[in-house]
DNA sequence: GTCTGTTTGAAACATACGTTTGAAGTCAAC
DNA sequence: GTTGACTTCAAACGTATGTTTCAAACAGAC
């Protein structure tokens, strides 16, 4: 059995493990037992479990980083020194993880998922590997996203990203649970694909709300500078 | 020391530590030395750490219902057979949610990250124990958002609702850091009101987003029914 | 075939967890 | 002052975890 094998294999049951409980409630023996292999390999080949989380993410995200500045750059190539629209970056965004080469079927929802639990349990030394690593991309979408929302006060652009994040996270981190509810409820399958093209739209809509108070609430205290 | 002491303390303690670190994360080793007692009241006193965790739950969630009820019950007269609009019934919603009494400040944020780490953290007890306590009113708001929005489909609805939820207990949950962030950066105050009036727009805007593909991305196979 | 560096294997290690136990303490009622 | 129900306490229990150990198996080079 090549090396090669072992880990790949412990990084594909770890990936899908993760995916399915979160981290802290996948064991090692879980991992290496899905993966039929032994319960040592783990700390053989990445040394720690915290170090296999890692591999897990950057076995992805290392490719989709690159993809995404190349989306980027064709990008702004396209628009010749004018800034994208909210819609052309979220799009090449959501484009750049819909068309990475996927492992298997559940490729890209597992990989949501993850993100989306990167982001919600805070796993700290998660979290500063990811900004270490792939805090470039992260940071020029960000100015994208300020370049394309130049009407927005700083301060409800700063609070619109934040619901933005929280919309994808949240849905893209249970996003197998959310779709086998669908399916019983309403009969209907839904691919990550289809959520993607369901949740652009929501998030331009909302990014570029008028922030005016529609209604404001009887009586309390509301102000909005 | 009376026994409320004891119950109130542990409850303290662990919605607190709950909220930080998740459940899985949080000992009851922890709990009990947070909140000065010993290891074994927890059991003691409430069976199980999984019944503490009902409990931290029911505690919030049970006059929050109540208050709840009460505001769509005020709403629905108002409206005189008419359907409320989707600000109102949001508008119900987060005023519920604000006016609430809270134990201390960050009472509000605390709870809301909690509802966020119910959603995402798979723990199977606690979903079916918040659906059997507390369904009436979720079903009541989600029946409300259903005649606010009679132009959506059933399935485009499902998901906007949950990208609403997404936005909302993502940004709820960890407002307090990112008042913080804002505070450093901008130089902002901002309290949780103020977060409410700015996000309730964005969702009433996503909601109600024309869901037609305004860029579609070249050459993917995205289909919206 | 033998040697050498790499990988696997079964077993043990130390630690942390949730839970249980039984004695000690508390406090009001009688 | 004694009783009896309720609460606290220190200690232990059994189990599960991440990690380490070291011998066995393997593979390619000579």
């Amino acid at each position: 059995m090549a090396q090669s094998d072992t880990v790949d294999r412990i990084l594909d049951a770890a990936e899908e493990l993760f995916a399915d409980r979160g981290f802290s409630e996948t064991s090692l023996r879980m991992i290496t037992s899905k993966a039929k292999v032994n319960l040592a390999a783990v700390n053989y080949h990445f040394g720690s479990k915290n170090a296999l989380i890692h591999a897990v993410f950057a076995r992805f995200l290392t490719p989709f980083s690159a993809t995404l500045e190349k989306a980027f750059d064709e990008l702004e190539d396209r628009c010749e020194g004018q800034p994208p629209t909210l819609n052309q970056t979220l799009w090449a965004l959501t484009e750049s993880a819909v068309r990475m080469p996927q492992r298997n079927e559940k490729g890209i929802s597992i990989f949501m998922r993850l993100l989306g639990l990167a982001y919600t349990q805070s796993q700290g030394h998660l979290r500063k590997f990811l900004e270490q690593e792939y805090g470039d991309p992260f940071s020029r979408f960000m100015r994208l996203l300020k370049e394309a929302t130049p009407q927005l006060s700083a301060v409800d652009r700063y609070w619109r990203i934040q619901f933005m994040l929280g919309a994808t996270a949240f849905t893209m981190s249970s996003s197998d649970a959310l779709r086998d509810i669908l399916q019983n409820k309403l009969g209907v399958e839904t691919t990550v694909q289809e959520i993607a093209a369901r949740l652009v739209p929501f998030l331009a809509a909302g990014m570029q709300a008028e922030d005016t108070m529609l209604i404001p609430p009887s009586g309390s205290k509301v102000s909005v500078a």
